[in-house]
DNA sequence: GATATTTACGTCCGCCGTAACTATT
DNA sequence: AATAGTTACGGCGGACGTAAATATC
């Protein structure tokens, strides 16, 4: 019987028992979970669940006592965990983050709102900003972590962790004309005021030059800032939105519609940033595990040890960044 | 964390903050438990010990609040185990062995003791009887395992799992010219009478057979079927004793002097049988390895469906033995 | 056909044991 | 010298992920 097996037994129960969905919150593969699951049950020598074919349908009685004791048992474990971080004054500190507003805005609050729960008594500070005021943050050593998409150059003397990739999405509001249509072309955008971020000037992914590369000038109706005000001028007609995928909200945004756009425009990705040789408390790698499931402590100690930023670029290679798209 | 740490942290409590001895009571190497110990501290990032350079001395406050929380879990496992046994009707159930006077006298004790804490609700059957006997025993399926010493041409229709070696000792009164010898030879036993077990008349291994390769003839003074007659007439002073090892007891036997013998006669192997195909409980399987550490269930399993005797001699190959001297 | 789970298989990490070394009595 | 613990290192089992098969709806 390893702990292992009762955190996933514990996932499949809180998933209810959905292995699939389990594996997911785990962050591990479903086979995975679903051979440490027939371990287990092999080793006790009955089974926890009940089965219709290879769907789990409910909790054996006997199941249920186990389920049970394995909580108790995780909760232990928590516990002691706990007490490791109080010990080392862990529980205790502050963390600086600075960044954009579409982290700060539509992906920062879910990370850390579990943050909070794990860690109440950390001081979290939040600072807002363009690249360059954050890599002016950095500098001046007011932050702990920058978090930021793109701009690599102005933080070279941070290693910076791929967290994760992301697309653009189209915004309109419902019934207009691209809201039917199957994919959407340069061609198609190009018919209809743009509403958007201020894409670079320059560059080979400025919107002009993606458009340019389809002989179109696009008729740029107004950029902004943050998403929140592209799509309040959508929602007045004012155009097309162009936003990052994370801004969508399902059930905020119900009454706008989407459309995929990661054939349009290239991938953003998303990295976050520390000084090379900071020593990072415990709950800041547990922030940057929340905020990008594949950097481990392990990680991001080994990026932090690396010679080079090339160096920290190999770490990376062969891990799969997550995708908003 | 680790259930397995949390275990190894126990024992450390356990012996006293001894390594050494918590590896042995584990059955595993002292680097292993000390290695284990360390990656706990490390992952929780505070000392559970104080060290004296490199003695465990106390336990430090935090760490107390640890091991409390360990035993909590640890005793949460066992609590899911046992309801495992319940579960499969494993808490009550039969066992019936077939042994010799030396097993059941001297080694079976501590085995069954352990078992019966474990185990209380298990009815327990100890048939002794002679090697024949017990082969008999099997042979009518009145015994879950025979345990025994040699003779496996008796049981070639059991799996047949060594246990351990043993050597004998030579006994004698205190004060006996014997006991202030450095090391005994065959010559100065043939001085004495000798008071032992029926050792077989022919075959390479017989006491007859032994002297004879030094030119002597063994003055045998008795010969009984067990230690405890032979010992009893080495107290009277007819002759010098020569028993199993494992049937000298520290304190019972502090009248008499036992003398290593190994370098004298051969080494005698003590396996355990069961029927192959045989479903064994798993009360059955903790049983073997409370008998014998290495009996593991996979490895017995693995016996179990050996094709041929000889491939469940392969098994054991590599297996070293414990050997009591 | 779509979804969910199991089976099969290859890779790699980490546990364990041996051996050598170091510190302590 | 003997005892206790750590460091170093190789072997091997087992966990994990990918891919394919299978069952269920």
């Amino acid at each position: 019987m390893k702990l292992q097996q009762l955190r996933y037994l514990a996932a499949i129960v809180e998933n209810d028992l959905n292995i699939t969905a389990a594996a997911e919150r785990l962050h591990t593969s479903q086979p995975g979970v679903s051979k440490q699951l027939k371990q287990l049950e092999d080793e006790l020598g009955f089974p926890i669940f009940l089965r219709q074919g290879r769907t789990l349908t409910r909790v054996t009685p006997a199941g249920k006592r186990v389920i049970d004791r394995a909580q108790k048992i995780l909760k232990e474990v928590q516990s002691i965990k706990r007490l490791a971080d109080e010990q080392k004054g862990d529980g205790r500190g502050s963390l600086a983050i600075g960044t954009t507003h579409t982290q700060a805005r539509y992906v920062l609050p879910q990370v850390i709102r579990r943050f909070r729960e794990r860690y109440p008594d950390v001081e979290l500070h939040l600072h807002q900003g363009t690249s360059e005021q954050i890599a002016d943050m950095a500098a001046r050593d007011r932050i702990d972590f920058a978090i930021n998409t793109g701009s690599q150059e102005l933080f070279t003397n941070l290693v910076l962790l791929p967290c994760y990739r992301w697309h653009r999405r189209i915004v309109v509001p419902q019934g207009h004309p691209l809201a039917s249509e199957g994919k959407v072309t340069i061609e198609m955008l190009g018919k209809y005021p743009i509403v958007t971020y201020v894409f670079g000037f320059s560059g080979p992914s400025s919107l002009q030059q993606i458009f340019a590369r389809h002989g179109i000038t696009p008729q740029v109706a107004l950029t902004a800032r943050d998403a929140d005000v592209i799509k309040t001028y959508v929602r007045l007609g004012m155009g097309v939105g162009i936003v990052a995928s994370m801004a969508m909200d399902p059930r905020e945004d119900s009454d706008l519609v989407s459309i995929d756009a990661s054939h349009l425009f290239p991938a953003h990705s998303t990295w976050a940033g520390f000084h090379q040789g900071a020593l990072l408390r415990s709950y800041m790698y547990d922030f940057l595990q929340l905020l990008a499931p594949h950097l481990t402590r392990r990680l991001v100690d080994r990026a932090g040890n690396a010679a080079t930023p090339s160096d920290v670029e190999a770490l990376f290679t062969d891990v799969e960044l997550p995708v908003y798209r």
